[in-house]
DNA sequence: TACTGTCATTGACTTAGATCAAGTGTTAAA
DNA sequence: TTTAACACTTGATCTAAGTCAATGACAGTA
């Protein structure tokens, strides 16, 4: 609970205002490919993930699915949709690994911001910067080819203190983090390949080790 | 600036604090392709379009420019940007057509908002539906192809009462179009060529008619 | 009226990346 | 230990859309 209270959602709240929260809200826990809820779906609530891997992603008409978001520990999701007319979620939300969060009330937390303008404005600065987010990411996927896209997100992966080698893993599967990508699993594989054999990175599984961050950053 | 005033973003402050804004605040008049402002400028207003037309676009290393959104009366815009770190605009804006603007301070509305938790939901309201917009954007671009985009693209273009046949217009260049839909505009060109000969729409210049509505959405 | 530059259209060609298909590990259950 | 299920890799094709180049249709202006 006191995790939550640092989260930047919630710093703004003062004491009273956060008992309230804390009463309202309910410890999630998810399996692994748990479905935690679907798009179109009624949305009566927001999520702090405490542990574990969740992806968001949609689904068109003929069954493609398209990740928008892989969330890790720390990060709140689904809050945006709280301030909609007729709030449906426009996302899917499955657990990748198995899950603790925390799930807050939209109508509570909403009828709080009204006395918190503290708050509002810094939930105002978070989805300002996943706005600009997302205008840079349809600038990657239209200016940019399938091999850039990978560097940069290796990049963006990277801690800013990073220096060559550096290791990186994660606990999505590769065929998520190539939907993630907007690329088939096949042409992320050889993409990896292709870098690898440039000796710019090498992999091992689920482990990718940054040889030459310089080298990357040149594409 | 009766205009101003009804707009959603300044519907929530009273007589006083309105009456702030409209006093700050600056007429700004641009001629045809004049710039607005710049990617990575430093941002210290944000803007109502009163009349005419804008577009908001980004430019890559090599030159490459992608329309992010395009604007017409009644909308404002960058006012995202007010609410982030180091504010400086993520995208360029320039004028398509002679345009009249409201220049407005941000600065001192943020100051405001600290005082108007009403206004700040209704901006949160705003900015959740463009998020909403943006990530339907993405799975357009990933899940469907150039055709498809196009015909979306109509589709939203038509009023909700809208019947076949149905008279569309706007005074953006075609190549701006395309640049909205990432697609070339030789591309964009050859697939309104092919709806015309399926009968679903006809062209004349600047102007098309929708002939076939559920032809289009049966795509 | 002719000249200029910009936008739009059309045809010929090229290519990045999707699709299809086959094969290799790897884990987990029977 | 065998079988099944799934993730991943690799090779062989295919195709949508991009690129390049030529031409047409204007609007502005000198």
């Amino acid at each position: 609970m006191d995790i939550l209270r640092q989260h930047i959602l919630f710093s703004g709240l003062n004491k009273e205002q956060f008992h309230q929260v804390a009463e309202s809200s309910k410890v999630v826990k998810l399996k692994e490919s748990d479905v935690l809820f679907e798009q179109q779906q009624r949305a009566e609530y927001f999520y702090y993930l405490e542990t574990g891997g969740i992806k968001l992603y949609r689904l068109s008409a003929d069954g493609g699915e398209k990740v928008i978001e892989i969330l890790s520990e720390g990060q709140t999701f689904a809050e945006a949709v709280m301030f909609m007319h007729g709030s449906i979620y426009p996302v899917n939300a499955q657990a990748l690994t198995d899950c603790r969060l925390m799930r807050i009330e939209m109508v509570l937390f909403r009828g709080l911001l009204e006395h918190s303008p503290e708050t509002s404005l810094k939930i105002l600065g978070h989805m300002s910067r996943r706005l600009h987010g997302l205008v840079q990411e349809i600038d990657q996927l239209t200016l940019t080819n399938a091999k850039m896209r990978v560097v940069q997100f290796l990049l963006r992966e990277l801690p800013a203190e990073a220096s060559s080698p550096w290791p990186l893993q994660w606990d999505a599967p590769k065929t998520v983090l190539a939907s993630r990508l907007s690329v088939r699993p096949e042409t992320f594989s050889r993409i990896l390949k292709q870098l690898a054999q440039e000796h710019l990175i090498k992999v091992n599984k689920k482990n990718i080790i940054i040889v030459d961050i310089e080298g990357l950053n040149a594409y």
